[in-house]
DNA sequence: TCAAAAGTGTTTAGCTTACACCCATGT
DNA sequence: ACATGGGTGTAAGCTAAACACTTTTGA
C-alpha cells in the first residue's frame, strides 16, 4: 500500500522491463499473493510493475519512479509506448480481489499508459520490499497469465520492441557497456527470432559506426577470446539516420 | 457542453486530424470564442477537436466519436500516437476560463490520449453545429496559437506522420480514391519536405504493387492528361513488408 | 587432440541514384 | 505556337546476400 493522499484514481504507468540474460530475453514481473477466503490458500497473480499517477507527477516521471523503486536503476532507456484504457480491462474477479485490498477506490475506471524500459540485468538491485511483492525474470515464451490486460500489453512491448530494434540502435541498452560481438548478435537473433549471417552482421556493426572495438578480450573461456566493444551512445544520438541497415524481410528504402 | 452524465473528467482524447488540399498539407482547428469580462470582445482560441472520454467507452472508440461528430466519416485512418500528461498542461489562463465556461470540474487534471488522423479532405462534411464552434483547415505551416498543450501534440503528431509514411503505406489515405502519380509525389514531397525524383518515383510506387493503374484519365486540363490509379488496401496490408522502399538519408536495410 | 566459439573476404545480383527529352492537352 | 505537367530508359555505383575455412583457447 504504498499511497500517498495524492494518487490520481483514474491514471497509472505500466512498465514493461525487458532484460537480456543467458542467451534469453526475459520480462520482469511481480508476484501478488492474493488472499482467497474459500482455500485459504492464496492465489498468485503476476503484474507488469506499476503505479497510479501522483498528483502532481507527469506520466515519464511516474513511470521512471515505478522502475527506480523496483530495481533502484536512474536514467533507464524508458519510453512510452501505448495507452490502454477499455472500460473492463481490470474487470476480471482476481483482479477485483486485489484491487479492493490495495486501493481506495477499487471501482474507479483506470486507465494505463504503457511504458517500455530496456535494462541490462546485471545492473539491476532488485529491492524486494519496494512494492510488498516479490520480483521476478521470467523468459518471453513463459510469461504465465497475467492480471488486468498485462498480457496485452506485454504483446503489444513485444512487437513495439522488435520494430524498434530494427530502426533505432536500442539493443545495446540491454547488454552491459562492454560486449562481444557474439553476445550482440545472439540479442539481435533472439529478438527479431531468426538467424543472422556472421559476417553479415559484423560488417554492418562495424561500419554503421555506432560501436567501437576495445583491446580488452574475453578471458578464461575455452575457446578462442573474443574482443569487446563499446557502444557509442552520442555518436548514434547525433547521427539518427547513419545507424545501421535493416529490412524487413523484403525491404526499405526511401525515395531518392 | 456535450456532457452526458458518464464523462470520465480525468481522461480524454485528442486528435490531429491531417488533410491534403491545394497541394498544403492541412491540420482540422476547432475555433472557441471565449467571454472576455474585461475588453467585452470575445477572444479566439484555436484548439485540437478532442472530448473527455465516457465511462463505458474504450480509447479508440472516443477518438472515433471525436472526428465523427466533427467531420461525419466513420472508418477514417485514426490512430493512437502518444499520451500527454503534464500536470500543468491545462493551467495557462485562457484555458482556465474556457474550462470553467464548459467543464463540471474545470479544476481536474487531465491527461489526453492523443490520435492522428488522415483523410481526405474532399470527402469532410463539416458539421459546423457538433461542438457549437467553428472548424477550420489550417496549412500546418500557419498553425496558431492552440488551446492547452495542443502545439506541441501537433508537432509530436507531424514528426510521427514524417516517420511512419516513409515506413507504411499511408499516405494514399490522404488522397482521394482516384488520383494521379503527380498528386502521389506532391503529397510525399510535402510531408517530407524534400523533393523527390520523378522517375524513380513512379517506378519504386509501380514495383510495390500497392497502387494500380486504371485506363482512367484526367479531362479538361491543360496539359497531357494524367492516368488515374487506386490504393490496393488489402495488398498493402497483406504485405506488409513489400511495401515500397524508403531510405531516411542515410540508409535502412535489415540484417540479412 | 578435441570441442567450441571467434574471426575473416569475395562474388553476384539487385537496388538506388542521377539524369534529359518528347508528349498530349487547352488556351 | 506555347505553356503546362505527364510520361519514359539507362548506366554507374553501392549494398545486400550467400557462402567455408582457419584461429585460439581450455579441457
Amino acid at each position: 500500500m504504498s499511497s500517498t493522499p495524492s494518487l490520481n484514481p483514474h491514471v497509472s504507468t505500466d512498465c514493461v522491463i525487458f532484460g537480456f540474460s543467458q542467451e534469453t530475453l526475459r520480462l520482469l514481473l511481480i508476484r501478488r499473493n492474493i488472499p482467497n477466503r474459500l482455500t485459504e490458500v492464496n492465489d498468485v497473480l503476476y503484474a507488469l510493475p506499476g503505479d497510479l499517477v501522483k498528483d502532481d507527477e507527469n506520466l515519464d516521471t511516474s513511470a521512471n519512479r515505478v522502475l527506480a523503486e523496483l530495481t533502484g536503476l536512474k536514467g533507464i532507456y524508458l519510453t512510452q509506448f501505448q495507452t490502454f484504457g477499455d472500460p473492463l480491462r481490470i474487470a476480471k474477479s482476481k483482479d477485483r480481489a486485489w484491487l479492493e485490498s490495495v486501493r481506495q477506490d477499487p471501482d474507479a475506471r483506470v486507465i494505463t499508459v504503457a511504458y517500455m524500459a530496456l535494462i541490462d540485468s546485471q545492473k539491476v538491485n532488485l529491492q524486494p520490499g519496494s512494492f510488498s511483492e516479490e520480483t521476478v525474470w521470467v523468459p518471453i515464451h513463459e510469461v504465465p497469465e497475467l492480471a488486468f490486460d498485462h498480457n496485452e500489453i506485454y504483446e503489444q512491448a513485444l512487437s513495439a520492441l522488435k520494430e524498434r530494434v530494427q530502426m533505432q540502435p536500442i539493443g545495446f541498452e540491454l547488454l552491459p557497456e562492454k560486449f562481444t560481438m557474439g553476445q550482440l548478435q545472439s540479442l539481435y537473433e533472439t529478438i527479431l527470432e531468426r538467424d543472422l549471417d556472421k559476417r553479415n552482421f559484423r560488417r554492418k556493426m562495424i561500419n554503421s559506426g555506432v560501436i567501437s572495438p576495445l583491446t580488452e578480450k574475453q578471458i578464461g573461456v575455452s575457446n578462442k577470446p573474443a574482443r569487446y566493444y563499446v557502444y557509442n551512445r552520442e555518436f548514434a544520438q547525433s547521427n539518427p539516420s547513419s545507424i545501421f541497415n535493416l529490412r524487413m524481410d523484403g525491404s526499405f528504402t526511401l525515395f531518392n
